[in-house]
DNA sequence: ATAACTCGTTCACTTAAGTTAAGAAATACT
DNA sequence: AGTATTTCTTAACTTAAGTGAACGAGTTAT
């Protein structure tokens, strides 16, 4: 499970056997339960999340319907939007499946880039590597149909369509579960 | 001019004179005249932009339609999607206004952050704030419908509303022109 | 000044998503 | 096992966005 975390870090930075230490003294492993609420609505945590193993979710509440916006899993990281002044946009956090996360928090970070350069490094490459990734991300959802979209993540992330349920994966696409339904529906007549 | 950009910087680190002489000595501003193309789909440019005054946006053309997918104004920081593997999602860069912007590119960059550690530690600070932002923009567009969308940018853009083309506007929420039009005599027969 | 183009709006029609409701299938509960 | 709950699908109807076409206003070009 650490060479998981170290071979991702490689991707961006070369570790000394001390840093490895040094980072694994910190203890930030942690198993969390299916179901488990790791941030509830109104929680001012500034926890960041890396996902060794399994699958969580972001999802708002908006006149009582739940609306899911992210789905992480193997090697994502979750870094918290930290709303800044607009309090009504507050979001949850909670367990697809039975996972296994790397948590850390905002002063152990300011801690380590203050201690160790090639840490601060590592996080400006993984954050605009994030915001890249998302940009892409962004502008696909901007400029595509629902029924573009759930083709496209049949193809990008197949996994994701098995192992979480229709209804979250629904409003992910921006529509209603309802009319995931029918779209399956009609693709599959399309093919036929 | 300067000193928008140094007020702009000290929200995230401190500079003296001697840094602030280094960033000028770089001989990054430049005026764009309206419709330049800043980058050509196909290009790979590794250039980042900085909005001074005026107006630039991103687009892509899809099936022989433009695709406008974000707008950048005064004080927005553009970073490239250095498109990794996929060279189907290429797009454009253009002026909506005259402007005038900052031009940095990656070579320029990292120098920087290997000569002045503040220089990398702005950086992060800077792709994790656009990040966060980007997360919640992102979560609104899922959660809210077209005129849901026009309603908020109303709030929080009005000036996007006056100084750019209402059909660039509309693919920017999403949606064609003609709804646009639409959608906006619903909502003025609504107000009456 | 006229012609060509772009831009925004409107209209009629088509297509797809939202809504409400009902029922089947799978899961969790005790 | 049997009940309750959640999840998924289907259907009928409503609402809104997509499409194609037409028109006037404003701009650019010649």
């Amino acid at each position: 499970m650490q060479d998981l975390l170290f071979d991702f870090i490689s991707k961006y930075v070369s570790l000394t056997e001390e840093e490895k230490n040094a980072i694994l003294s910190l203890d930030l492993f942690r198993s969390v339960k299916k179901g488990t609420i790791l941030l509830k609505e109104g929680q001012k945590t500034e926890d960041s999340y890396f996902v060794l193993k399994g699958c969580i979710r972001v999802y708002y509440i908006i006149d009582g319907e739940e609306k899911t916006t992210a789905f992480y899993t193997e090697l994502d990281a979750l870094t918290p939007h930290r709303v800044l002044n607009n309090a009504s946009s507050d979001y949850f956090i909670s367990c697809v499946e039975d996972s296994i996360l790397l948590v850390s928090n905002t002063d152990m970070e300011v801690e380590m880039n203050s201690k160790f350069p090639k840490f601060e490094t590592m996080c400006r490459m993984l954050s605009e590597e994030l915001l890249a990734k998302q940009q892409i991300d962004f502008d696909e959802f901007k400029t595509s149909s629902p029924e573009e979209r759930y083709l496209n993540l049949l193809q990008k992330r197949p996994d994701l369509i098995q192992r979480v349920p229709q209804h979250q994966l629904a409003s992910y696409l921006g529509i209603k579960p309802q009319s995931l339904s029918r779209l399956r529906a009609r693709i599959l007549e399309k093919k036929s």
